[in-house]
DNA sequence: ACCGAGATACCCGGTTGTAGGTATTTTTCA
DNA sequence: TGAAAAATACCTACAACCGGGTATCTCGGT
């Protein structure tokens, strides 16, 4: 039998990596090595750290976790990094496996899904998969909205491309639609969901997880 | 010996509730209640549950932590509610303690934190009073952000209002300034950030959770 | 055959922010 | 006491968004 595989966490939620700490004590399998609370500490220790996996949050304080991730990289060290994230954007995800991560998890996995990662990711396998099979699908969130705000499919789709931060001159382009039109479904959009600026909207997708 | 305290959580992170609940589990004075990942059924089950605390994620979806925490004021339950957050918004602290709310938390916080907060609400004392002493000051951002990019103190406090989705209009009156010397602090702010639109700006700001 | 929801397109007047300047005063500090 | 950094103020032109409208057209369902 050989050695328990040994975790280091990077996240800077005190209660987030205490907890999981705890999560990962329990299993017989797995070991906790250092907890990281911000990108600077962790970038002075990481190279003496012998840790097999690091589960790195997105979003630490400056700097953040892809930096992060960028600079373990270009350090050449043999320690294996999983993302974690609170939600699925599939651009950070592409940017993430891009640098070198081995996996990319949602905090609203469970311990399980979790483990899994884990024992994938320490086979040389990558564990990415998570994602697509999400707890929400896009179209779950549409249903909600739906719902709740009385969107229609199209204001949907908008509020897709509103979210990607495009403008309404480059919505209007892509969708092959006058920019009135786009004008329309997002004033529309905007009133069904009672907001005045276009800050608050993204505030809103944000605060929603859209 | 009275019997142990029992706490419900309800956070959308399945790890984040998994971690905690391994947290308190391990305390003998605490006991964990009922787990919930959305405010829906959350609100279906909260009247049936016998926990002394519950602790409660600002975000959650729909219906988001500040509509739950005015729900379970209006069932008129004897649960004592301490609310989560991942960052110190007075705005929300307020309301969360005008809506009946007996403490907030940041996730930052420690697990002895957490314990003390749950210890006091018990008491029947509240627990709001971490958030000013957090573990990040403003004059700490301000400093990081000051060595990252060179940031001004002056263009730091115009950063704080934009925050607070103040129109240039509106930071100009609170600061007696001309509309367009809020308007060149905004500017050099935006190059030395490197950031091309005020939306892209709030991101930064939620991104590094200024 | 008709109704209604949804999608499309347009107009106007207004506010807010973006991008490029210039220029003066105040503060700081070597 | 000078020079550099910071803060202040203004200008023009333009882009993007906001809030009222109005007006077609299409498509599914009764």
């Amino acid at each position: 039998m050989n050695r328990s595989i040994r975790i280091s966490l990077a996240d800077d939620h005190a209660l987030f990596t205490e907890g999981v700490a705890a999560l990962l004590q329990a299993d017989d399998e797995l070991e906790v090595g250092t907890v990281y609370h911000d990108g600077g500490t962790l970038l002075e220790g990481i190279d003496r750290d012998d840790c097999d996996i690091l589960l790195l949050d997105v979003r630490l304080g400056l700097p953040d976790g892809l930096a992060v991730l960028e600079a373990i990289a270009k350090m050449g060290l043999r320690i294996k990094v999983i993302m974690l994230s609170t939600h699925s954007e599939t651009d950070i995800m592409i940017e993430a496996r891009r640098l070198g991560a081995r996996g990319y998890l949602l905090k609203q996995s469970n311990h399980a899904e979790l483990k899994q990662a884990i024992l994938k990711v320490m086979q040389g396998d990558t564990a990415f998969e998570l994602l697509t099979t999400g707890p929400q699908s896009a179209e779950d969130k549409f249903r909600r909205l739906r719902e709740t705000y009385g969107l229609t499919r199209r204001e949907w789709e908008i509020l897709l491309h509103i979210k990607q931060q495009h403008t309404n001159q480059m919505i209007s382009e892509a969708l092959h639609l006058s920019i009135f039109t786009v004008e329309t479904h997002r004033k529309n959009l905007m009133q069904k969901l009672k907001l005045r600026t276009a800050v608050a909207l993204h505030q809103f997708i944000r605060l929603y997880e859209l």
